[in-house]
This record gives C-alpha cells, sequence and structure tokens, in this order.
DNA sequence: ATGGCTGCAGGATGCAGA
C-alpha cells in the first residue's frame, strides 16, 4: 500500500505533469493540497481514467484538498470540527478498506501563519489546536489513520538547509513546532524520520533566489501514523525528481509504504 | 532586496504563499 502526499500549487497549472506522476508511480492513495480550485473545478477525470476514486473539498483561487484512491472512499468528511465559522478548505478525511481491514486517511493543508503576530499566526496555533484534538479523538478507536499533507512547520533545525533563514519565520517558530510534537506525543509517528535520520532531506524549494539550485529547501510536508498504521511502516522517501519538471510545484511528492 | 517567483481571479494588478 503505497500513500503519496503533494502539494501541488494549483491543480490546473499542473494536471500534466501530476497525471503523469501518478501514472508512473502508481501509488494507492494521493493526498493532494493547494489545488487552488473550487471542488467543482477539479479535473477528476484526468485521475479516474487512471482507474482512481476521487473526493474533493475545493475553494475557489486558494488552499483546496483532495484524496485520490484506487480503493473505495468511504464516510467522507471535509470539516475539521472545532469552529463551524473556519471557511478555509484545509482539510479531508476519507476510509479505505485495505483486506477488511479500515485504515482512515487524511490530506491536511495547514496554515501558512506569516506573519508572526498577525491573525493569520493565531489562526495557524488555533487550526493546529483543532487537528491535535481530532487526532486525539481518532486515537481512541484504535484505528489505523494517516494524517498527510503540507503541515507548513519546520520540525527541526535539521529538517532546513539553513536554519538561521527562518528564525523569523511562522514555520518555525516554537508554538508551531510545539504543536507538531505534541501531535508526535500522542503516539503519531513522523513517517519520514522513522525510516531516515539523516539531516539534508527536504520537501520544499522556494521559487525564487535559486532555492533548488543551492539546495535551500525545508521539510513541512509530513505523514503521521497512528500505532496501528505504523505498525505496518514499510519505507518512506521523498521523490525530489520532480522539482526539477518544467512549470513545477515549489514542494515535491512525499510517498509512504505500509506493508497491507 | 525591498521576499528576488508563481498561480489565481479577472481582465489590471493585488493577494497569498513559504
Amino acid at each position: 500500500m503505497i500513500i503519496a502526499t503533494w502539494n501541488i500549487n494549483g491543480v490546473k497549472a499542473r494536471i500534466e505533469g501530476a497525471r503523469a506522476w501518478v501514472k508512473d508511480n502508481q501509488p494507492d492513495i494521493v493526498c493532494l493540497q493547494e489545488i487552488k480550485s473550487e471542488s467543482a473545478g477539479f479535473p477528476s477525470e484526468f485521475f479516474e481514467e487512471l482507474g482512481y476514486n476521487v473526493a474533493v473539498h475545493g475553494q475557489k483561487g486558494l488552499n483546496g484538498v483532495a484524496i485520490l484512491s484506487k480503493l473505495p472512499l468511504d464516510e467522507v468528511s471535509s470539516a475539521l470540527p472545532g469552529d463551524d465559522r473556519d471557511d478555509q478548505a484545509r482539510f479531508i478525511e476519507a476510509v479505505v478498506s485495505v483486506g477488511g481491514i479500515a485504515l482512515r486517511v487524511a490530506s491536511l493543508y495547514f496554515p501558512n501563519g506569516n506573519p508572526i503576530g498577525s491573525d493569520k499566526f493565531d489562526y495557524k496555533l488555533a487550526w493546529m489546536a483543532r487537528l491535535e484534538d481530532f487526532a486525539k479523538a481518532r486515537l481512541t478507536d484504535e484505528e489505523a489513520f494517516v494524517l498527510a499533507g503540507d503541515f507548513n512547520v519546520i520540525p527541526e533545525p535539521q529538517d532546513a538547509r539553513f536554519p538561521d533563514n527562518w528564525k523569523r519565520d511562522a514555520l518555525f517558530q516554537p508554538e508551531p513546532r510545539a504543536r507538531f510534537r505534541r501531535l508526535i506525543n500522542l503516539g503519531m509517528t513522523d513517517a519520514f524520520r522513522a525510516c531516515n535520520a539523516e539531516p539534508g532531506n527536504y520537501s520544499f524549494w522556494d521559487y525564487q533566489a535559486g532555492a533548488w539550485q543551492k539546495d535551500n529547501g525545508i521539510r513541512i510536508d509530513h505523514v503521521l501514523l497512528s500505532p496501528a498504521a505504523a505498525d505496518r511502516l514499510a519505507a518512506a522517501a521523498i521523490d525530489k525528481t520532480t522539482r526539477s519538471w518544467d512549470k513545477p510545484s515549489d514542494h515535491v511528492p512525499f510517498i509512504v509504504e505500509l506493508g497491507y
């Protein structure tokens, strides 16, 4: 069972590349973020032609998340509990059945939170608190579940090529990093770190100032596994190849293999 | 560098991203 997560930064601008990547890699499940499209405008047919079921929570112009799955998607929900007035499309979850075993998957687009001290920063922290409550509730079910997406958090200094550059950025502030650690401390496993101890592995390189050429990257796209899912963890890898494509997303896919 | 690009909405350029 291969699960991928990829912030594609605009599904319409990236559809040909995204389709080619999915066709070549044949993931069982793909969690997409920042589709920047309304649900009705999502080009589902490109993926349905490849044998995928599609669940979308879109928004006009910005944000937006989706799940592609070779297995049928059940119990699709696009509301992160805790704030009925939140209209930003950053959450979608669904359940698949793998050989009779339920696996719950969420595609998440955490708020960026810049600038520090703004309403956006407060929203980021509040959103992360809501996600923690959600994860806590899910963990009581003792099911296998996966939190996959663009967390917009640099967990540790080793997750940035130049950590000092991010000292005044929302992605590397003590509070968001602490909230990320709280998810880990609930019992979730950072799939990448469980498989790779080395620094120098990134999932995002800015478009500006030759960041990709200088390998000035950060690791902000993560997959967290519940204990039941972590028991199945077989491999985790970042696919950097897409970043050197023509007209790339600034994020690259991150792939986790679970032994189902 | 004053985010130095990029996508989107909309029909010019402003906003958001990280």
